[in-house]
RNA sequence: GGGCAGGUACCCAAGUGGACAACGGGGGCAGACUGUAAAUCUGCUGCUAUGUAGCUUCCAAGGUUCGAAUCCUUGCCUGCCCA
């Protein structure tokens, strides 16, 4: 049913940056072969940003990993926690959301997270399930089990107690909560990023208390955003979504470095590195970029990308897709001579740059192209011409059709 | 309850009566260079009109003044300290 451990390992170890324990996890895959019982393997997210981006899955990858080999999936929802806001020095205690925004956001997830799990193998869970109906009788008795000396140990909290910043006493209950989903879940494994790493923690000890065998926490590295740098979050807007376009979704991956391609292939794909560094880097990213596309989007969807890539930046040509199409009719030139428009107005009409001012900056820049001629005059003056379409290029990536049609017809 | 500090453009942050559409940094956009890379260099980065202008901005509402982001009043919000 299972295979064999050496083997369950070595996928289940790709990308990990810290298991503990690794020889209990080894004894609980030898002993869930034997008994032929699946390992509950659980890993939480946050109800409030349902759209997942590339530094998601990371940890869902993860979770796929464990479901191939034949183990129990649980997808998280901490539509309980939610409420509280994971500590982090500015976290605020959130309005908690409506029955009909979880479960909106839910469908949400499972539309994403399906294009990487098994949805037939995979439990989705709420926290709220258990814990919305937990009286303070029920807290005050979780919080028992845990004490501030321990709390305290946490990295966010010991330096904002040392600094004699606040700390919520609600800020507490989070990494409890969290905790205690293990308990209830009976997990024998979690999954989180590095920075859970406390969190995680605190589940293996309140299983303890509670008298479970704890469960085994394997830590996963942030994936930096397209900045390289910092790691992936919406809020910095260095993501790149799962549900992006597909030419968005290309695009964006082509634009990263050649180091952070490596990283992305690292921890997005189960390719062979040395392989990979092999190739020309721009042939590893397009391939890349495809794949990634492909998983989210579909073969079609990705190859058209690529093509559309390559037209556009690669082969400069003025793409088949422009961006935009803009139909002028004769009615557009009333009182004047004829089909005649300024250039800055004209690329208003395209509706891709947001002001007249931005409009005028870009033509002094030298941005503006039609018909493959440089416009770098802001007076100039477009003399249209019917039945054959004009090519608006404005900076390297945006791309309009200007049609004209004689309203006598 | 008392004391103190503060709220400035997408973000951080200077400015504390006129030369402020507001220094600087980040981000973003554009140009050069390239592999649409990244890094680097240069320019731009409120709106409208464009040779020197007008308009809307510095938490909100009032006020003082020829003139306010800057002073006063009130309100809202944030952080710290003492109770």
């Amino acid at each position: 049913m299972f295979p064999d451990i050496d083997r369950q390992l070595e996928m289940i170890l790709r990308g990990t940056v810290e298991v503990i324990q690794l020889d209990d996890l080894k004894d609980k895959l030898i002993r869930s072969r034997e008994e032929h019982c699946p390992l509950r393997v659980k890993a939480g997210f946050d109800p409030t940003a349902p759209d997942l981006h590339l530094g998601h899955t990371v940890l869902i990858q993860k979770l796929k990993h464990f479901q191939m080999l034949g183990h129990e999936v649980i997808f998280l929802i901490g539509d309980f926690t939610g409420m509280i806001g994971d500590p982090s020095g500015v976290s605020e205690t959130r309005p908690p959301l409506t029955k009909e925004q979880v479960l909106a956001n839910a469908k949400t997830y499972e539309r994403q997270i399906f294009k990487i799990l098994d949805p037939a193998a995979t439990r989705i869970e709420f926290n709220s399930r258990w814990m919305s109906d937990m009286k303070a009788e029920g807290m005050i008795e979780l919080c028992s089990h845990y004490s501030v000396a321990r709390m305290l140990e946490r990295d966010d909290f010991s330096i904002r107690y040392r600094e004699q910043k606040p700390i919520r006493i609600h800020e507490f209950l989070y990494p409890l909560i969290q905790g205690y989903d293990s308990v209830v879940l009976r997990a024998d494994v979690e999954l989180g990023g590095t920075d859970q790493k406390f969190n995680l923690l605190v589940g293996r000890d309140l299983q303890r208390d509670y008298g479970q065998r704890p469960q085994t926490v394997i830590t996963m590295p942030l994936l930096e955003g397209t900045d390289g740098v910092r790691k992936m979050s919406k809020s910095l807007g260095n993501y790149i979504a799962l549900e992006d376009p597909p030419a968005e979704m290309f695009g964006k991956l082509m634009s990263i470095s050649d180091t952070l391609m490596l990283r992305y292939y690292e921890l997005l794909t189960t390719d062979d590195l040395d392989q990979i560094k092999s190739q020309h880097p721009m042939e590893a990213k397009l391939a890349l970029a495809e794949r990634l596309v492909c998983q989210y989007h579909g073969e079609q969807a990705a190859r058209q990308a690529r093509w559309d890539f390559q037209q556009r930046f690669q082969t400069k040509e003025f793409p088949e897709h422009p961006d935009v199409v803009v139909l002028l009719c004769e009615e557009e030139f009333a009182g004047e001579e004829g089909p005649k428009m300024g250039i800055v107005d004209l690329i208003m009409r395209t509706g891709l740059i947001p002001s007249k001012s931005e409009a005028r900056r870009l033509v002094a820049q030298g941005a503006i192209w039609l018909d493959g001629a440089k416009v770098s005059d802001p007076h100039a003056e477009v003399t249209l011409r019917s039945n054959c379409p004009h090519q608006l290029r404005i900076g390297k990536r945006k791309f309009a059709r200007i049609e004209w049609r004689s309203g006598t017809g």
